[in-house]
DNA sequence: TTGTATGCGTTATCAA
DNA sequence: TTGATAACGCATACAA
């Protein structure tokens, strides 16, 4: 069974393609009698415009391209959950490509993208890229929006989480617990949310007067299980003391749990661990594990909102706006000692 | 900076589109001297063919669609990722859509890939589609390649783990370490993998001489953590005896763990416990959790191999093969006791 | 209200 | 070896 095209439905009609093309896109000048005939056989031949001919002839073909840097972190996975959700109730097609982390693969990929004539393009840039002027240029030719990993002052329209207001409620928890040497496991300097986590970190401390130390702010390359854990071992081996200790991500977290664990110092009661992101694993390990919640789904969703606004609003003057979302502390054994 | 076409090039070297278009597609009869100006100056431009005129003229648009039911699942995300890199080396677009569980999401979903006019389509079928007439018409369409959740004997390629000797490895193992009282957590009754799973447990159980005992054989509708707990909480409610448990997937074993754990039952000592998957959380549990390791990527990359295979050899008689991938059990501390 | 004609950018056929 | 031309399917400006 061949797909039906305009000229099949029109020759059933007795009218033309225009006609039918009109009536379909529901342009005014068709008479309702045509206009209800030619819509119920379009519908019951299971018309749909072939995509190529419509994108070659609107330049718009329906589709967001979404680049993120590794569909293995369950956070892009979340993301792009949000992502599909959206596009698809929005009838837009996702074509999806990871940049796993090189930036030339980013900045190949993306050119393999605009090339694919996509309508738009969510990307959540690389930890590697510091230099962003492909991204820049991109956008000269297509609505780019960044999620997640942004860059520093893009002008662009970005969808991030609050990562200071996050970090900040985190040590904050662990302060009112009584906490005061608290170690930050930070991630690579150049990252945004790194960055910004150890600001919110650095301005809990301040609100409650407590000194900065920085033998206690560790900065940690990967921000794996193992680094983690390596940190943690290093600082034990130095004897350094401390309290708490706040993970950049829940990895490093977990590191730092399994650290404390081998040289029996009790959680939360000795130290408390708090980890970002509140991934599936801060409910498997025991203690369950105290963490930043991210909306990662909404971010994935509001992308794509934000997306097809500037797709449908073309040359307009880009009002490139920073979104924050709010994270959430969920807090569980790993910080909370009753007594 | 506008795209260049065919015309740009054309006009450059005052020869005709057709030409420019014959020297870049490599066709024989172009003289080597044009050839070569026109392959420059198409590289200088970054000329790159305008997909919608040349997919409307050749009926192909370098892209395969892939439908999973929930890129939450880290399998399916494994396989994605094998999935997208593959179909990259091979200069294939990946258009990505999830069935979300459900059917009548899964035959949209699939129509509107097939609209989409992807040159292939790589599916892991819904559990709740027992009906696959739509993906059986949809493979008379184009090339169609299952993987992961297929179904019993559908007349297409399908790349799958080899559950049932997964399984059969896996309670093999228990076996061997004196294990007589096996528990079976299995999930619904119309899922390939969980069939095939339970015939690599009875297939051990008979190798070994070990009397099938049903009380054992538990029913999970959903294999999540919270069912694994339930499972076994009943059966210790019951005061069932048992001294292993093999759960289907890595979150009934994690929840069979964290019942034994609550009832002060020791692991493995008392009862080793096996997931099947290989999941991250695997190594987060405490003890580590022993469970089947599936080679998610390499069947995504495998699917992406047929497909493409499929894709260049059309209406050719279709071989429908069944590519069966062996498991390795990763033995840890849940199943390992020195005794 | 409807139809005609044209072009989007590419490729393939056929003639030069 | 090269080019003119048609066609892929659709949408639109303009004519009827």
């Amino acid at each position: 069974m061949k797909k039906t095209k305009l000229i099949d439905i029109a020759k059933i009609h007795g009218v033309s393609t225009s006609t039918v093309s009109k009536a379909i896109n529901g342009h005014s000048d068709v008479s309702a009698a045509t206009r209800t005939a030619i819509l119920e056989t379009s519908k019951k031949l299971h018309y749909v415009a072939n995509i190529h001919a419509k994108g070659l002839r609107t330049q718009k073909s329906s589709t967001i391209g979404v680049i993120i840097p590794n569909i293995l972190l369950s956070f892009n996975a979340t993301i792009l959950k949000g992502i599909l959700d959206s596009a698809k109730e929005f009838g837009y097609r996702v074509l999806l490509s990871e940049s796993e982390h090189y930036f030339e693969n980013e900045k190949e990929t993306l050119q393999k993208m605009i090339d694919s004539n996509v309508d738009g393009l969510l990307i959540s840039i690389n930890k590697e890229s510091k230099n962003i002027d492909h991204i820049i240029k991109a956008s000269e030719h297509l609505p780019v929006v960044l999620f997640d990993k942004i860059s520093e002052k893009v002008p662009l329209t970005n969808i991030i989480v609050d990562d200071q207001q996050g970090a900040f409620n985190a040590v904050e928890h662990l302060i009112l617990q009584g906490r005061k040497e608290i170690v930050c496991i930070c991630g690579a300097k150049n990252s945004y949310s790194s960055e910004h986590r150890l600001n919110g970190y650095l301005e809990a401390l301040e609100k409650y007067k407590i000194p900065i130390n920085s033998e206690l702010i560790l900065e940690s390359e990967q921000v794996t299980i193992s680094q983690g854990e390596l940190a943690i071992q290093r600082l034990l081996y130095k004897a350094t003391k401390f309290d708490a200790v706040f993970g950049i991500t829940d990895n490093v977290a977990i590191g730092a749990i399994k650290a404390l664990q081998k040289n029996k110092i009790s959680i939360p009661e000795k130290v408390s661990v708090i980890g970002f992101s509140d991934s599936d694993k801060a409910t498997i390990i025991v203690p369950n594990l105290t963490s930043v919640a991210q909306p990662g789904a909404s971010m994935g969703r509001l992308a794509v909102r934000y997306l097809i606004d500037e797709i449908n609003n073309p040359i307009n003057v880009r009002t490139p706006k920073t979104i924050e979302l709010k994270t959430v502390l969920k807090i569980r054994e790993s910080s909370f000692s009753s007594i």
